[in-house]
Formats: C-alpha cells, structure tokens, sequence
RNA sequence: GCGCCUGUAGCGCAACGGAUAGCGCACCAGCCUCCGAAGCUGGUGGUGCAGGUUCAAUUCCUGCCAGGCGCACCA
C-alpha cells in the first residue's frame, strides 16, 4: 500500500520536473520516463526519511540536479514544488496529501494527510492478514534447498541456523505468493557413508570383546556404538551397516528438524538419483555441447568456459564420481522438475563451490541468476561470554537439539535469524534462556501477549461507525506508521534473500507499542477514543502475530 | 598467495548514498493505589587507518591494518 503511493509520487515528481522543463539537462539514465526514475544508479528517488520529522516521503532530486544545472539545490527544488503542487491538485493524491515542502539542503518533502494512514489502518483491522499480503511471487515455482547434512551425525548449530534462516525465507515467499517447495538433499551414499559403516563395524567388533584402534577420520561419537548395540540387536550383516546406520541417524535429524519447526516438502535421496541414470544423462548432454573432456585419465568439466578459476574432475582417474557429478544431475534434476527459481542455503565451506555449480547449470542452458546461493555463515555458542569450542571429527560439538533442550525453538530460532545471513554470529546460550530484556524473544512476545491481555478486559462493543481519527497523539499516529512498514520490510527480505529484517522490524514495532502503552491508557477513555485505540492495539496484533508466524515463532496471549 | 565474511560506545548489534549515526546490556538517576514493570523516561559514551568518487560516505571504489572462514581427482 505504501509502496503504490510512492510509486504515485515517484511518476508525479517525473511529470513536474518534465513540466518545470528541468529534465531536459539530466544526463540519459535520470530521463524521467517512470520506470528509468525508480532509480538513478542504484538509489531510489522518492524515498522514505529515516526521520518523520522531514515528512512522510522525501525526494532528492533537487540535490542530484544541482551540478547539472550548475544551480543551488533550495532554488531548484523551489522551483520544482510549484510545478508539484499544481501536479497533485489535479491528481488523485489531491487528498491524500497535506503539504508539501522544501527544507534542509534541497530535499522536497511530503507529508500524507493523516486520513490516510487511518484508511490503513482500517483495512489491516477488516481485512486482517490479508491486507498485508504482497503479489510478488505470482505463483512462481522456487525450490528452496537448505540443510541437507549428510546423516552421519546430529544436527550442528551451523545446520541449525541454516534450517532457521531457509524455513523463514522459505514461509516469507509462500506469504508473497511463490510457489514454494523445501528441499533436503540428502547424502545416503558415498564415501562418507562407507566410512560410517565402517566406524560402525569398529565399535561392534570394540562391543565383542576385540581390541580396535579407530583411524582418525572415522566417526568418534558415543552414539556410534549406540548404533552398533541397535544392529547387533538387529543382526544387520557388515556389508549393511552403512545403509543402517545412515537410516537410524537420518531418523533422528528428522526428529530434531519437525521439534523445531521445520519440515520438509522433499527428501531428495542421491541414491535414488544415481539409479535413475540421470547423472548419465547430464553427461551426456554436456558432452553433445562439448563442455566435458578427458585428460590425465579423469573427465573433466570445463566449468572455466563460464568464469570459474579452473576446470574441475566429475569423473577420477579411477573410475569413481567425485561429489560435483551427482550435484550437477541434481541441478539439473531441478529445473526439469518446473522449478524457474533456485534458492540453496550452503555453509560458508562451500562458497567455492558456487562458481563451479553456476558453470554447470549455465553450460545446461539456464540462466545463472535462476540459481541464488546463500552462504549462510557460521555461529559461535557461548555460555556465559565464554565461547566454546568444537571438533566435528572428535564428535564434540554442539547439537541442534542440546540447544533446543536448553533454549526452546521460539528462543534459538529468533536467535538464529537476528543477524545478517552473510554474518557471523555470536549465540549465548544463557542470554537466551534468560527472562528479560536483554532476550529480544520476550520483548516482542511480551508486547503481543500485553495486547491480548488489554483485549480480554475489554467490555465494550466496537462499534460500526467507529472514527480511528481521534488517533492523534504522537505515539499513535507512529505505531500507525510503523505497522504500514511491514510490507516494505518483506519485500527488503526478498530483495535480500534474508530474513533478518523481519526480526529487527519486530523489535521496532514492539518498541513503538511499548512506548504507546505507557503514555496512553486504551481503557476507561470514553467510548470513541477507547474504540479506536482498541482497534489499533488489535491492529499491531495482527501485524506482529503474522510476523512472528513467519518467523516459526509462537505468539503467547499469556506468558 | 587467492577468495568470501566482518571491523560503529566497555560488550553485542542498527542505520535503501541523505538531514542531529540509533538500540540493547553494563553504569547513574527516575516511573506501578491506574489496561501485564518481561515495560517506560532521562544521563554517560562511538564510525580501524589512508586516499578516491559525490552537493552529501558508516554505506560505494582502491590500498593498508586486524579478526573469522574457505581454497582437493573429500563429501
């Protein structure tokens, strides 16, 4: 809603300075034909001030101008705020919009009559969820990979906030209308697997009575020899024990995935792709356009045809795949399912791997910019400003489900997703267990579950010809603002692919309710302004509720 | 050596290239006979260094310094 009316003023700013003959001197990209005057390089015109101070939209043009025309910005921009005000009186944001002015440098600020936002409002109260909905999806189809840890252990905190991040993003696109599918890769084959079997078979040989030395890439943890005990029960032959235990440890990362809140769509098994001959098949269609040969006696893919640092093997001098040959049947696996979009969620280990995979789907025919690459990047746990360290080999690191156990998912999910993706990330375990405001959780649960409590002692009746414009202290006409913030927020987490900026717009909009509660009492004020300010308070609930929904987060009435 | 991420207050972090750089913790001083004090108000305190682009740089570019991670015919 925001967004059409600054894309209304965007365009009336372009017809004015047309009309004010100001346009003529820009240089080619700022021609203000509408689209072109979204953006000058990569800055938007008609913006939002940080400050509400300087109006409820602001444009600059008057400044980027100034050189052009070798003129003073203020003198520009008076000029142009004529020609703008004759451009609203005859448009249809005649009555949306109170005033407009020049002030500080050269900036050319409006401020929307306060109807409007009371207009708002109202249609997120009648409306509710529905009202924030954005279309920007379309119904597009993305498939969304993230976790996809080979099943050889529990789950670690990097898979665990890679789960969060992709579950979010994943429930972002669905709310903005994306066709959407989550997607787990999984790795029951291979080396990896062989290695566990035999790590398995060590320790049920240990369990026997014989004396075992276990080399150092096995897998270490105690639960290996759970798992041997379980197939001793069994009597699961050796040459199984890979297949067995990669089943037994896939069930419990299903377990700890669904009790925090994730579930997937698809389990993409690369054991039933290596059957299906589809790794052949894309083989052979990189050979018919000439993008595999063979040297050394391994067959190479010639990724750098497409800007990667060197060519890389998929098939070894000893006949067996390395792990790209799989992963490019994969992706191209994916496409031909309908998806137009991928999104995976990789750690940031394989941030090399980006160049090479982008060269196979480019080399199949498919755009590189349909495949988006997360590198989601690690988090450190502390407890108590200590951080503590780990050792995946040794099989001492910190569990997704350790974290769950102590923190609870509402807590280590709002944890995971409070930075930026690309960022690292410090977790302390005791701050997110603690009550209070240093845990933002709380306080944005807390302004939630305040807002059900003032409704539940609410006795009187809403009224029908109820009048939201006795709204018109400060911190309310703020709040009001703030709520029609969300759209802009979701579509920024789809422009970014990161959901981080969802969790940061909470606090904000908690903080703004916070601050309205302790100035303004809702009830006992008189039937009008006690309506209307049960109506807003009703609105920040269906913002924030749909907001913490997305983030997989629960949204108490009491706490 | 190459690549990615990060340097903002004592600590943890914000700020589409915009107007007086915000918030939490900690520290100091206040606010509940009144809808939930898990809250609110005030105070102290800051952009790693050097250039460049710009009317405007925490933001973009280059170099340096510091920290984290990654660079296989492993997966």
């Amino acid at each position: 809603m925001q967004k059409n009316i600054q894309e209304e003023l965007l365009a009336l700013v372009s017809r004015s300075l047309v009309k004010a003959g100001l346009d003529r001197l820009a240089p080619e990209e700022i021609i203000l034909d509408f689209p072109m005057a979204l953006a000058i390089g990569s800055q938007t015109m008609v913006f939002q001030p940080t400050d509400n101070r300087f109006g409820d939209f602001t444009t600059n043009i008057a400044l980027k101008l100034s050189k052009l025309l070798k003129r003073p910005p203020r003198e520009i921009a008076a000029e142009l705020v004529e020609f703008i005000q004759k451009e609203i009186t005859e448009s249809e944001l005649k009555d949306l919009i109170s005033q407009v002015k020049v002030e500080g440098a050269g900036f050319v600020n409006f401020y929307l009559d306060a109807s409007y936002f009371y207009d708002q409002l109202g249609k997120i109260i009648t409306q509710g969820k529905d009202a924030l909905r954005l279309d920007a999806g379309k119904g597009k189809k993305v498939l969304i990979e993230f976790v996809s840890a080979n099943p050889t252990g529990s789950l670690s905190v990097a898979h665990a906030r890679q789960a969060a991040v992709g579950d979010c993003l994943a429930n972002i696109l669905e709310f903005l209308n994306f066709s959407l599918q989550r997607e787990y890769y999984l790795n029951d084959e291979g080396n990896q697997i062989n290695i566990l079997g035999k790590s398995v078979q060590l320790r049920r040989q240990e369990l026997a009575g014989e004396k075992i030395e276990l080399p150092e890439n096995y897998y270490q943890g105690d639960y290996i020899s759970e798992i041997a005990k379980e197939a001793d029960k069994q009597k699961i032959k050796d040459a199984g024990l890979g297949d067995f235990a990669a089943d037994y440890i896939l069930r419990i990362i299903k377990q700890e995935l669904s009790d925090f809140g994730v579930n997937f769509d698809c389990w993409y098994s690369q054991k039933e792709l290596a059957k299906s001959g589809k790794i052949e098949e894309s083989f052979a269609q990189l050979r018919n356009k000439g993008f595999l040969y063979e040297q050394d006696g391994a067959l190479w893919f010639k990724s750098t045809a497409f800007g990667d640092d060197k060519d890389r093997v998929v098939i070894k001098s000893d006949g067996s795949q390395t792990y790209l040959a799989p992963d490019i049947a994969y992706h191209r696996d994916k496409f031909n399912r309908g998806f137009s979009w991928l999104i995976n969620l990789w750690g940031p280990d394989h941030h090399g791997y980006i160049n090479r995979i982008k060269a196979s789907i480019q080399a199949l025919g498919h755009s590189p910019e349909s495949l988006s690459v997360i590198i989601v990047q690690l988090a450190t746990i502390f407890r108590n400003g200590t951080p503590i360290q780990m050792s995946t080999r040794r099989g001492q690191y910190i569990t997704l489900r350790e974290v769950l156990d102590e923190v609870g998912a509402d807590a280590a999910r709002f944890f995971f997703l409070m930075r930026r993706t690309s960022s690292h990330l410090d977790f302390d375990l005791e701050v997110a267990k603690k009550q209070s405001a240093e845990n933002p959780v709380y306080y944005v649960q807390y302004a939630h579950a305040r807002i059900c409590s003032i409704l539940r002692n609410a006795d009187i009746r809403i009224k029908e010809d109820m009048d939201l414009s006795v709204l018109a202290e400060k911190e309310e006409l703020s709040l009001i603002k703030k709520l029609l913030e969300f759209e802009a927020i979701l579509n920024v987490c789809l422009v970014t692919c990161d959901p981080y900026m969802l969790t940061v717009y909470l606090q904000e909009l908690s903080e703004s309710f916070h601050k309205f509660y302790d100035l303004h009492r809702v009830l006992g004020q008189g039937d009008a302004l006690t309506c209307a300010r049960l109506e807003l308070i009703k609105g920040v609930k269906i913002v924030l509720s749909c907001g913490l929904e997305l983030l997989g987060i629960s949204q108490p009435e009491k706490m």
